[in-house]
DNA sequence: ACCTGAACACCGTTCAAGT
DNA sequence: ACCTGAACACCGTTCAAGT
């Protein structure tokens, strides 16, 4: 936008690509678009990323970035509620970052971001009394939910949905009588949707709890 | 391959585009070599699918059909060891087609197929006697679970990311000590890691029990 | 009704050339 | 060292035309 005789960086082209991604959605960020927001050619970005795997690898890291600074240096008294909150303030960074979720599954190499924010986690559980063994099989129960999101493969009360969805589950109500009666009586009028999948905070951190508590018992039990 | 002058149809299209994906991938299914494979023209697909948007819900609907098929009807006695069957046998089936989990996650549209397998799931709640509201809470806190996988943001057993995961966590050991010691104590020898992202059988059967024993806790307390 | 061929508007990326 | 312009090899898709 402003800034035309900056000379181009690494750090500039990832935080183009970012405004774009938050804007415009994922789909908008092709290399001849982030070029243009840029100012410059499409094939100057090639000397500060090696490709377009490597740009979104990029990208990561600045997300990643985010969430390590707004976590900050792990907590290790009451492991429990220093998870809690570790995990429920790098959500608050995806929720900012719809896209970055999908992005990241996508990665084929290792981010160092991620991986200094797993080792934040396994601080945590190690300070809690996990053992290693323990705290491994922690991070796979947890999986995506560590590090603040999980997908839902469908959403009754997506907005996005709403006309379609509806009609569909009025139509299919006779087929699917259990799903039918529980959307009946589920009143879903809390707006507070924003991951594109469904993801109210009430129910992640449902979801969250039950990991949590159910780990604090096999730690408990030795 | 065969069957040369059997009229194009969908069922055809959509088959043929699950074989391309099986074997060579999700990003070798393009609509020219999906025509190419069917011995056609690619603009002839566009008479039995809309576009590729719509080619990639009917490989979907491909999926959950044979997972329907693999579970049958839902069983009504002993509900978390009904859950548990019903998650560990659709599981086998992404484990046969390792794309489909990616694929499903990017689907807009509800599909009748997934509609209708969390429909048995519920089926199986109610029988447990979980009421509606603990019986969505449930399906928040399973997720994709539910249906049979689970991802991992990274996987330091990947066999793909060996020698650079290896090297980079030898490289990064003093700035990671937890996930160094977490993984020099471990023992990953068991090659048996299949969907790409790490999955192992016994570590995903460990969090399904620990969310299924977390619930049934809360289903008796009422 | 079903299939075709050429064409269009996009991609990411290579390469030789400029400063 | 950094950036450029044209070009290449792909995409998904439109459209008018064939049978």
């Amino acid at each position: 936008m402003t800034a035309e005789r900056v000379p181009l960086s690494r750090a500039r082209v990832l935080g183009a690509a970012v405004a774009i991604a938050d804007r415009d959605g994922i789909a908008a960020l092709t290399m001849r678009r982030l070029a243009q927001d840029l100012g410059v050619e499409a094939m100057s970005l090639y000397h500060h990323v090696a490709n377009k795997e490597a740009l979104l690898d990029g990208v990561i890291e600045v997300v990643m970035a985010e969430i390590a600074e707004a976590v900050g240096e792990p907590v290790v008294e009451d492991w429990q509620a220093a998870m809690r909150a570790r995990v429920l303030t790098a959500r608050q960074v995806f929720l900012r970052h719809p896209w970055a979720a999908r992005v990241l599954e996508t990665r084929t190499s290792i981010s160092p971001g991620v991986i200094a924010y797993y080792d934040g986690v396994l601080a945590i559980f190690r300070a809690g009394g996990f053992s290693y063994d323990l705290a491994h099989r922690a991070l796979h129960a947890l999986g995506s939910r560590a590090l603040g999101f999980s997908q839902e493969l469908f959403d009754l009360s997506d907005p996005a949905a709403d006309a379609e969805a509806e009609a569909m589950v009025q139509e299919l109500a006779e087929h699917f009588p259990h799903l039918a009666a529980m959307v009946a009586e589920i009143a879903h009028d809390d707006p507070d949707s924003a991951l594109g999948w469904c993801d109210h905070q009430a129910e992640f951190e449902f979801g969250l709890d039950l990991i949590l508590s159910g780990l604090e018992r096999l730690r408990a039990e030795g």
